[in-house]
DNA sequence: CTGAAAGCGCTTACAG
DNA sequence: CTGAAAGCGCTTACAG
């Protein structure tokens, strides 16, 4: 790379020392300064094309005006879509975003949090992995600015904003058995999230109110990640029960698409045959020829509020922000 | 956030210089350095979880590890699968990514570059917006490492990876002549950058080899972001020419995936009254009930590419690497 | 084997 | 109205 231009360039072509310049391209202290040199000096920066090296003034201020944010995967859309909403809100604060995906994996996650953390990230929006309770721990007891979107840990005095994941599942649960649904399988993930772990929970507790009994073998999970066979394999054990299910709640995006790529496969017809729920939404399960019904998150204001959650923690220090935000159900075809 | 602590207080207790320290965490000069000081510079490193700064040693070593990406928008799964590639290739090489989103605009894209030159990012990997030539020129002539992916400016002495659009597109309508169709629509996008023009070309070209005329009422351009409209307006018109098109040829995903929400209004059946062919994949054109015909992109090896290109750029300062990438033509029910 | 010192490019109290 | 100087936390030639 070429030499850049520095504060010092432009002082010594203009004659005055880097302290004005500083000043001047900063807009500060512009009572003080003659007008006539801080045009000069602004017409020079211009002319030689001066560029701010933010890593020095960084290392001055301590402050690098960048957002570190950890998901579980930036190809996954549900992420993706995330980082769209955070990058542009950043933007509006003069923030800008590095990211990293965890795989869902403490290991992945405690290496990225290490790296951001040496870039000297102003502060983290994690979706936090299973398992990594003790990072963002360690994120508090240092004092480091965080909010955690989509999970969370209960108990942490830390920032989240995350859906009633509860709520929302019951609703779902509650919709197909007033549709006239009677067996409800539910295929979600072996994890200890505590957001598919409320799913799980308003599973139960609707057939539950419902009178109804929660049989285990109707609630199949598979693995964060690598899920394919796993998903194929729980549809064919839920439809090849004695009684057959006659209804599927899929607990993500991901899941559902897995899961109605399989069902394309075989000889059945939704939502005549079996209903179809799940959570998230996705071209893909527009497209179906039973589009889906589901659970829409509001990412939109979730991932601004995180946004400037994070950012006033960052600038005041005094935020304390948990919100459980209410999704909405979306009923289309696939339920019957 | 707490102080951190540094080099210094490494130094101060074990009652050693600053400069050792340094050697020592960086596992430089070892054979010099006696083995008990190294371990106790270690050890003490490891009991005050002393974290390098990377701000101050990119300030001196004129180095960051974080490669910019600027891609089209990061919510668009084309962009984010190459954005999950290029992260973890990164990876590999020890640099960190930092995102931002140009939607397709050449201010955004300039303001972005900038924000990204300003962090000193140790190179870009670009996917460049339309009338952003010169904002790759300007890098260009100030060395800074950069890569183009998915578009590129002919006539630019810069390293970038693509695919064979025109060879692509041709394949895709030879596909549809050959299965019997004679009157080819395409929608496209109404723009200046090459990838789409070669789109564009190969579907004339393929149809003049064919000796059949290219109608210009059957060429659909419509705005590179909200197409939604458009792209409803552009399908209506396909089929009421006089003689409406028999097949229409999608020039992206994003196209597919809203003329197939369209077409599902519509009393048409895939691909008995129409058929459908697409560039790239997506799980919607999956789902679909007739699942697309499409060129699949070798994304992975174009991101990894890109990446190492950019990285021996960095590291070495004297790589040209421009590549065409052949895409994959994946027949399947859409197409007839 | 180890340390003193310079310097990366900024910002910012302080002095005048 | 302006400048000299210190310092952010590192790295790295140089000297011994």
């Amino acid at each position: 790379m070429k030499k850049k231009v520095s504060l010092k360039d432009i002082a010594q072509k203009v004659g005055v020392s880097t302290a004005l310049v500083s000043y001047v391209l900063n807009n500060q202290k512009v009572d003080r300064i003659s007008k006539a040199v801080a045009q000069k000096i602004k017409d020079t920066a211009k002319e030689l094309n001066y560029r701010a090296n933010q890593v020095a003034r960084s290392l001055k201020t301590n402050k690098t005006n960048i957002i570190g944010l950890i998901v579980a995967d930036i190809s996954n859309s549900f992420s993706s879509t995330l980082a769209r909403i955070i990058e542009d809100e950043a933007e509006k604060h003069n923030y800008t975003v590095i990211f990293g995906s965890s795989d869902e994996n403490a290991e992945r996650s405690q290496k990225l949090q290490d790296v951001l953390l040496n870039h000297q990230v102003d502060g983290l929006i994690i979706a936090p992995a299973e398992h990594s309770q003790s990072q963002i721990e360690y994120l508090l007891e240092n004092e480091v600015p965080v909010v955690m979107i989509d999970r969370h840990f209960p108990g942490l005095e830390a920032s989240y904003i995350v859906i009633d994941n509860y709520k929302a599942s019951f609703e779902l649960v509650e919709h197909l058995l007033k549709n006239g649904r009677k067996r409800i399988g539910i295929i979600s993930y072996d994890t200890t999230l505590v957001n598919l772990l409320d799913r799980k929970r308003g599973y139960a507790k609707c057939l539950e109110d419902h009178d109804l009994t929660v049989d285990p073998n109707k609630i199949k999970e598979v693995g964060l990640i690598f899920t394919k066979d796993q998903v194929e394999k729980a549809v064919n054990e839920l439809l090849s029960l004695p009684e057959p299910v006659d209804a599927i709640l899929f607990a993500s995006n991901t899941l559902s698409v897995l899961g109605l790529k399989y069902l394309n496969t075989l000889d059945l017809k939704i939502p005549e045959d079996l209903a179809i729920v799940a959570f998230d939404e996705s071209d893909a399960a527009d497209l179906f020829y039973a589009p889906l019904t589901h659970t829409r998150q509001p990412l939109k204001e979730m991932g601004k509020l995180a946004t400037k959650t994070l950012i006033a923690s960052i600038e005041k220090d005094d935020t304390l922000v948990q919100v459980r935000m209410n999704a909405e159900l979306i009923i289309r075809k696939s339920s019957g």
